[in-house]
DNA sequence: CGAAATAATTAGCATAGCCAAATATACGAT
DNA sequence: ATCGTATATTTGGCTATGCTAATTATTTCG
């Protein structure tokens, strides 16, 4: 209960949640033949469709990932017809990023399948199980989120459903 | 805390572990640069360290990669000279692999590092949020468990310090 | 107006995943 | 004993996702 026990107890369990997320991606992974959705585009997607429209920019700090990767990412969901761009008015130079009707429904479902997998997985747990995770999974992103997304008052990133 | 609201609550808990799951694991990428290890190559060497000798299929297995991935993942450790491999002398098929000694120092350095940042990042949590934490990442190890990895009496991937 | 800043894109590189096919070796049945 | 099948690993080739550096277009500010 010291503060120095509680620090190294911080880096073991640090080190076990790493192990525990890379293991865990790569149950999911896999699982995408049939929406044809890679964990980064689902991701991207899932914050277009619930953070509403949101430029280029800001997609790309709130998966934080670098802009041409982004870039990237939402040619792809926008060849696929998931999502769509309109140049914004007053800066030309930036575009804004809408779900489409399709985008909607796939994310619904492709969501659906991933997490359905892991879902399956957390079949073995019981009820306060459960719960140990979905507890984990606040604080994780809690602790995951950045400062920018932190300070200023918008809803992107982390838009909750409830 | 009825079956059906538990069988919805594990989707949505599934969801949301899946997306603090990718974004834990981008909150520890660009620590590497360091050691230049990255999450693959570092996961798979502490597999190597941690369960002693072992063949690459195993390893490819333990890791939930194909052989072929495995094959280049430790193509690049041995180049590394992070890991040797030794042929076996019964089965001339199979390839055992050990961690050297510059392997298992990296591995300690480089794991350090990522930890270290994720672990700062839980600084912001307080005894009790750890342990949450804690006891997730147990759960998600196990649940994460291959069937094989809990069928063979072997030692691999969770050996654990405590 | 011209310089610096900002948003997005393009180009080029590395890593890491996959599958299919190729090797090399072992094992089993005749 | 050998022939066919199974197993372990490698090779080749493709895709996706990350990066940085450089480019383009536009805005903003001195």
């Amino acid at each position: 209960m010291t503060s120095t026990k509680v620090s190294a107890d911080r880096l073991e369990i640090a080190d076990r949640l790493h192990s525990a997320a890379i293991h865990l991606l790569r149950l999911v992974r896999g699982q995408d033949e049939n929406s044809g959705l890679s964990p980064a585009r689902l991701s991207a997607l899932s914050v277009v469709v619930f953070a509403g429209p949101v430029t280029l920019g800001r997609l790309a700090s709130a998966e934080q990932v670098t802009a041409p990767t982004m870039t990237r990412l939402v040619a792809a969901l926008e060849a696929d017809g998931l999502i769509s761009r309109k140049d914004d008015t007053e800066d030309r130079r930036v575009v804004w990023l809408s779900a489409t009707a399709k985008g909607k429904k796939i994310l619904q479902e492709g969501r659906r399948r991933r997490v359905h997998a892991l879902a399956g997985a957390l079949s073995a747990l019981n009820a306060e199980e459960l719960t140990v995770l979905s507890d984990a999974a606040a604080l994780m992103n809690r602790v995951t989120a950045t400062p920018d997304e932190r300070q200023r008052p918008r809803r992107l990133g982390t838009a909750r459903a409830r």
